[in-house]
DNA sequence: GTCCTGGTTATGC
DNA sequence: TTCAGACGTATTCGG
DNA sequence: CCGAATACGTCTGAAGCATAACCAGGAC
């Protein structure tokens, strides 16, 4: 079991003991019985005597090896009311096998692939859909496991179930699985986050959304806190829920748009709650979090007039997080597919049949990004034929090739000893793969396969600049870069983000863009993805041209000497570029989609021991981890020293780059400086809301990629500009640094010092970019200059 | 109804 | 984006 | 030569900053 999960599994027990031990409070106003969590709500974590232990996993656990979480669960907070105990007979029905049998049925997706059963892992009948029940289970069971081969094996099973029961569920389980509601490109969207689903979740439940937030924060899940939230007087008829009935939900959900429709997607989620059983909500609510929020704020104040608002929030696509992903669900499907095959046996020649078919679902997965197609594809012909039916399709976007982080020039050397490979520049840009169809379309994809069209218009035209007239058809791959025309200069990341996302119209355009251009996919008909670089970069420099301060060839030379690559990443440098893409050009040169495989490697200053930006700074505060950080906290807040204000200025939060162990020893040593308020020569944000404050007292080494001007953080405020301060691009920790006091951490002054280092070449943009008043809204307007209707995306100007 | 603001969610790196 | 940890497979080492 | 130790690749899930888009609700 990986300490992840157990941290999980602890911290539940260890709610549940307390909610026994502590259920004589009575709860003034609210009737679920399971939130009493008073020692873990506690934001100061040190309730614990000893500082090293963690309060949610220091009880041992060998007091019931056998109960299931649930069991565990239950027991405690059927304490206070034992009065619903009719559940376990009224959870059957005729139709359905009894409870018994359903454990039964999910025992067998444990067993060896060889000798699974596929019918007994089936309780439900025959003309009867896929219960959703069944893929809870599954992930419950899943969930308890650690090792990817057994991960597999179990959802291997699921979907041979499916497949032999009722396979025209598949693709709807696939869906669920891979948490994904449609392909990416199609760009649907939940529009939910942790703050609707903690709405729907309080009603649902009866409980006050503060009470959900607390327990939150104690159990670093909301999933777990649906689990804990289950009241047993509802009466719930059993897999009214279906595989399908819960996709369609969430295709619903996604659907509502405009007046109202937070109420609606709300009220669809609490559709599920309601309807949902057994260990359904736990993983309803976690395939619900599309993503995650972080700490916000609420509290008004008076504002600065060129002051923006700004949230402190951050978002992250959350997974099952039960150590099932993409890789995994596809490699298990994979595998199903040999099991079910009855079209064809495996070719001869292929030794390894499990195996191989998990590596093509993979690939054809990684070039046909669709589950319904693959699916159906599967179904009709078999694995094995896979790769025929289900090949590249023009205006579908690939999986872009990705690199590795490398530490410097000798360890390229030395990955790519003996083979001719390319250095080119890595700009600082955003992704983007160029589809053009013979009919003279243009499709634009980013690096996540969100379809980017929309945002770049001025992109659309120029390409019947840029290709040359023969080229009928192409897939290219590069980076749009943020550019100023007059000064033939790249611009720096954080302007071109400023540009709008849908719906662009050439004439609104603010920030111009540069496409630099370093990789083709396909040229007039023909996929090059198995063509070696070397000649791919062939088909690319005679199919385009340079078009002025709207389309160039990525700088690249080719040298195997360390003294002139090291020359090349300092001038890369120099160029507004982050680093170096290294590529070999004839050997395992192919394209490989959405693969991080050896063959592209990065190389980026602040990749480098000693050198590159590093900054000794201060925890002031913290935030309690989530997931496999719950107990511990997760991030920290931390600050620079200002000598002349004698103030701690907020300069970024950190939450990488820890060590388990140094994430523990951080707590341990930092939690008996915690302190009640801030100090009143603590700068921040308002939008900031740590879990803790803490004392000045250690300070830490920190790296970082670049600075930035920050709306939210403090550091070098007034002296970098009048109301922003700087933060940080990528920060993570190096070291701790005992031999510095909090007033020796880095200063303002050097902070501001580095910023016009480091940004000489981009501080007159930024002033001109960044701080031209940005009027604050926008109306879209039709071409007549009419005002649109608000729900249209013909137009968006600026009044 | 329009305008504005604050709160939330979706993306990029 | 960065980073660390766990697992699995490939390769090397030592008896 | 074989089992143990080590090295390396893959996969997962923690976490960062900054922005635009969108929605709900209050002021007018």
């Amino acid at each position: 079991m990986s300490p992840i999960k157990r941290n999980i599994n602890d911290a539940l027990m260890a709610n549940a003991r307390a909610r026994a031990a502590s259920s004589k409070k009575p709860q003034p106003s609210q009737p679920s019985p399971s939130k009493k969590l008073k020692p873990l709500e506690n934001p100061q974590i040190p309730s614990s005597p000893n500082p090293k232990s963690n309060p949610l996993v220091s009880e041992p656990l060998e007091s019931k090896p056998k109960a299931s979480i649930t069991d565990v669960l239950m027991k405690g907070s059927k304490k206070p009311s034992p009065s619903p105990s009719k559940k376990e007979k009224k959870d059957e029905t005729p139709k359905l096998k009894s409870k018994g049998n359903v454990d039964e049925c999910v025992g067998q997706l444990k067993r060896k692939e060889s000798d699974f059963d596929l019918k007994a892992a089936a309780w439900w009948g025959e003309g009867e859909r896929v219960p959703f029940r069944f893929l809870a289970r599954a992930f419950d069971l899943i969930d308890k496991e650690s090792g990817r081969i057994v991960i597999t094996s179990i959802l291997c099973n699921v979907f041979r179930t499916v497949i032999a029961t009722t396979p025209e569920d598949l693709i709807s389980i696939v869906y669920l699985a891979a948490n994904k509601i449609a392909p990416s490109h199609e760009g649907i969207e939940l529009g939910i986050g942790d703050a609707s689903l903690i709405k729907a979740m309080s009603d649902s439940y009866c409980r006050q959304e503060k009470s959900i937030k607390n327990q939150l924060k104690a159990l670093g899940d909301l999933g777990l806190v649906a689990k804990a939230s289950r009241s047993q007087q509802m009466l719930r008829k059993p897999d009214e829920l279906t595989v399908v009935k819960v996709l369609d939900t969430f295709r619903a959900i996604a659907k509502e748009s405009g007046k109202d429709s937070q109420d609606k997607k709300r009220n669809h989620i609490k559709g599920l709650l309601i309807a949902a059983i057994d260990c359904e909500p736990q993983y309803l609510v976690r395939l619900l979090q599309v993503t995650t929020t972080l700490h916000f704020k609420k509290i008004k104040r008076v504002r600065h007039l060129d002051t923006q608002t700004h949230m402190s929030n951050t978002i992250f696509k959350t997974k099952l997080r039960i150590g099932l992903a993409e890789q995994t669900l596809l490699a298990a499907l994979g595998q199903a597919a040999v099991y079910s095959e009855k079209h064809s046996t495996a070719p001869s020649h292929i030794q390894s049949p499990l195996e191989e078919a998990a590596k093509i679902i993979k690939e054809v997965y990684s070039v046909l990004p669709n589950y319904e197609k693959i699916i159906t594809a599967l179904l009709n012909d078999g694995v094995w034929k896979l790769p025929e039916t289900c090949g590249f399709t023009l205006g579908v976007p690939v999986g872009p090739m990705l690199a590795k982080p490398t530490k410097g020039v000798s360890e390229i050397l030395d990955k790519f000893q003996g083979t001719e490979f390319t250095c080119e520049y890595k700009y600082d840009g955003e992704r983007a793969q160029i589809h053009y169809m013979e009919d003279g379309s243009v499709e634009i994809y980013s690096r996540n396969a969100e379809r980017n069209t929309g945002k770049f218009p001025d992109v659309v035209m120029s390409v019947e600049r840029f290709k040359k007239p023969n080229v009928k058809s192409f897939v290219l791959d590069c980076e749009v870069v943020g550019y100023d025309p007059e000064k033939q200069k790249i611009l720096p990341f954080q302007i071109l983000s400023t540009r709008a996302r849908k719906g662009v119209i050439m004439s609104d355009i603010t920030v111009k863009v540069c496409i630099f251009a370093f990789d083709i996919l396909y040229l007039n008909g023909q996929s090059l993805l198995q063509e070696q670089l070397i000649d791919r970069r062939e088909h690319l420099y005679n199919s385009f041209n340079e078009v002025d301060a709207e389309f160039k060839f990525a700088t690249a030379i080719r040298s195997n000497d360390l003294e002139e690559i090291q020359r090349f990443l300092d001038t890369a440098v120099n160029s507004s570029c982050e680093g170096l893409i290294i590529k070999t050009l004839k050997k395992d040169a192919t394209y490989e989609p959405s693969k991080r495989s050896l063959n592209w490697l990065k190389l980026k200053k602040d990749y480098m021991d000693s050198i590159g930006d590093s900054l000794d700074l201060v925890p002031i505060a913290a935030f309690h981890g989530r997931g496999k950080r719950a107990g511990v906290f997760g991030a920290f807040l931390l600050a620079c020293y200002d000598e002349n204000k004698e103030e701690y200025q907020s300069i970024c939060k950190i939450g990488t780059g820890f060590s388990d162990i140094m994430l523990e020893e951080r707590s341990a040593s930092l939690r008996p400086k915690v302190i009640p308020k801030p100090k009143p020569y603590y700068q921040f944000a308002d939008t900031i809301d740590p879990d803790v404050w803490f004392e000045p007292s250690e300070v830490w080494e920190v790296k970082a990629a670049d600075l930035s001007i920050s709306p939210v953080h403090r550091a070098a405020a007034g002296i970098v500009d009048q109301n922003k301060g700087i933060s940080l691009r990528f920060p993570r920790l190096l070291r701790i640094r005992e031999d510095k006091s909090p007033e020796q951490a880095t200063s303002s002054d050097q902070v501001a010092d580095s910023w016009d280092l480091d940004v000489s070449w981009k501080q007159p943009r930024m002033i001109k970019y960044q701080w031209k008043k940005p009027p604050a809204r926008h109306y879209k307007i039709n071409t007549d200059g009419s005002l649109a209707n608000l729900g249209g995306f013909d137009a968006v100007t600026r009044i």
